[in-house]
DNA sequence: CTGTTAGCGCTTTCAT
DNA sequence: ATGAAAGCGCTAACAG
């Protein structure tokens, strides 16, 4: 009870065969195989002796772990822990350790858990959350030298996975990629698009956008996907009612704050100049919108109508129900965690399905367009 | 750029020391100390080479990773998320990587991971998620064999657990205890009781219990600390109000559905049978339970009121927000945190704190009692 | 098919 | 204070 780990050594010296039968017989080397009686009896007494190996002797003498890192921005956040759920499902399936890491945003935390999966020699790597747009795409609007971090942030990133990958490591990234990476591609814009779309089909006619951060590549891609297809049906919104908030519940409570504010607060009459309907970027920024607008006195969504996007799981008892647009964020993780494994890209753009409920319901009486 | 992994030995040989050297200038051996001028020539080479050293090697020549194994029994779950959060972010202060396991509900997963932990010689275990309560509390209502089946569980857990810590590795539960094993203990059983006699206060009189499994040791301490203040106000509740369901949000709604179901379902009129007010041990039961209150036909909290506890902070944004016992669940596991890794127990029992919010408004008219 | 023998990269006696 | 050398537990050539 109180024994130090048993060692393959002692495994092999018990069953009466050498150090290097014991671990063919125990790994199923790919090379050399052993005679099957052997091969039972090392099997046997690895049983009775409670054998284990060491990971970390075998990851030294393969050169290689059997880890996979995941990094995430923030595990606490619901989006981020489905992930987690779905990348650890996969990862046990394989036999995998799970390290986890939660960056809290910080680039560098993200570079540095890169660079030390790569010394540890982890199999492979996940990473979740928004990349950068790429410099060229960003608005001018955009301080030089803050461009100028990002770009820096971005090689350091990506100079760092290259490494890893060199060193024989996988990669995946979901939402999209970094780089040429392999990623677990989400069809933003155009699940934007189609919930501009069926918002309009209800009768919607005023819109406002909660959008992310500048620059990072999902907010956007949502957004554009949203204000194009409201472009395309004759009603664009106006840019007073786009606007940015952090991709975080609290950001999403700031920007409606904001964007009620900008409209006249707290007025439960309808005011001809607020927005008829919301679109946070995300459903984690919607329940802050939400919350906004009960804050202000108002309600959803008889005053303010709000949409998200993701669809995600844990928030499925939000009052009123959220309309948003589904992403299976589950298939998507275990779907990177494969990719990240080596398993074939089958093209994968996963598109989301828009789901309508409560928090938009059909506008009673349609403004002619 | 493509470059293999930068080693010790390349570090001395580049400054010119030897291996030995090398490494105490960069760990800061206990027993040897190294001459000024050469410790900075060696941090600089190893600087400009950009080393740094390879886990699985320090590992096995130490005996001792820098692993620290986290076990939730669901990352998905909010209340295992936050826990994780806070854990990771201890972790980094201490330089540690988190290997995550999310075990949903399976003993043996939970077992096997400890196991793990063990020849990985992790430096130590964060053990969140609720044990089994010891079989002679039980009541005796379960069958023999389940409770058979749960001590060999149990029993496997400690031993592996016990085994893991006369290797050397560090356990902290969070919660409560695995048999003595080092925890940041939540007191449960005053926190329900101080939320009984709050609700009390607000003028409610018929109360409703949404438990955890049978066994499960938070859910019966918070379940008792309940029934038993309420008992001690003079208005136990009926044993046909406590019902039992799972741990998790569909725990809640099944368990309320069934409640609702037992009193007559669906109508909208006060029942002068049904629960005033129904108190699930968890707020991601209480979620669930408010949504079967919807599904039901029924508001809350007009027609039940409904309160949780925890105080999960992604579920802040429920409405009507939910009243329930605030556990400083960060604070918590950064505790549990440090303790597994030695920090003295500074009799850590953690109290929670009463939050009252509109699922339990006051009542107009207070029932005599 | 099986056994012997080098290491993997690092820490740590043990000499010097 | 420094260096040489012996492993840590396991795998993978390399012989037999």
């Amino acid at each position: 009870m109180s024994d130090a780990p048993v060692t393959l050594s002692q495994v092999a010296r018990e069953a009466g065969v050498s150090l290097a039968t014991a671990s063919r017989a125990i790994n199923g080397s790919a090379t050399r195989s052993v005679r099957q009686d052997l091969r039972e009896r090392v099997l046997e007494t690895a049983r009775r002796l409670d054998y284990s190996p060491d990971p970390s002797a075998q990851a030294m003498a393969r050169g290689r772990t059997s880890a996979l890192g995941l990094v995430v921005h923030d595990i606490a956040d619901p989006y981020f822990s489905t992930i987690a759920a779905g990348v650890t499902r996969a990862a046990e399936r394989e036999g995998l350790i799970v390290t986890l890491a939660s960056t809290e945003q910080r680039r560098d935390r993200e570079v540095a858990f890169v660079e030390l999966a790569r010394r540890q020699r982890s199999r492979a790597i996940i990473l979740a959350g928004s990349r950068l747009v790429p410099p060229e795409d960003l608005p001018g609007t955009i301080p030089a030298e803050a461009v100028t971090q990002m770009e820096s942030d971005a090689k350091a990133l990506e100079s760092a996975l290259t490494s890893f990958r060199e060193g024989g490591g996988g990669v995946a990234t979901i939402g999209q990629g970094v780089g040429d990476l392999p990623v677990v591609e989400i069809d933003n814009a155009s699940g934007a698009g189609a919930l501009a779309r069926a918002l309009h089909d209800l009768g919607y006619r005023r819109f406002g956008v909660l959008t992310g951060p500048l620059g990072l590549r999902t907010a956007a891609d949502r957004t554009t996907g949203f204000l194009d297809t409201l472009g395309a049906l004759g009603c664009p919104a106006l840019d007073r009612d786009v606007v940015h908030g952090n991709f975080t519940r609290d950001g999403g409570y700031a920007a409606m704050t904001d964007l009620l504010t900008r409209t006249g607060t707290a007025t439960a009459e309808p005011r001809p100049d607020r927005p008829e309907v919301v679109f946070a970027v995300n459903d984690v920024m919607a329940v802050g919108a939400m919350a906004a607008v009960r804050d202000a006195g108002l309600r959803v969504p008889d005053d303010v109508a709000v949409a998200g996007f993701d669809d995600i799981h844990t928030l499925r008892d939000v009052s009123p129900g959220l309309t948003t647009v589904r992403i299976p964020l589950d298939e998507v993780s275990e779907a990177a965690t494969m990719l990240a494994l080596g398993a074939e890209a089958s093209g994968t753009v996963v598109q989301g399905e828009v789901v309508l409920r409560d928090s938009t319901p059909r506008r009673q009486s349609p403004a002619r367009s």
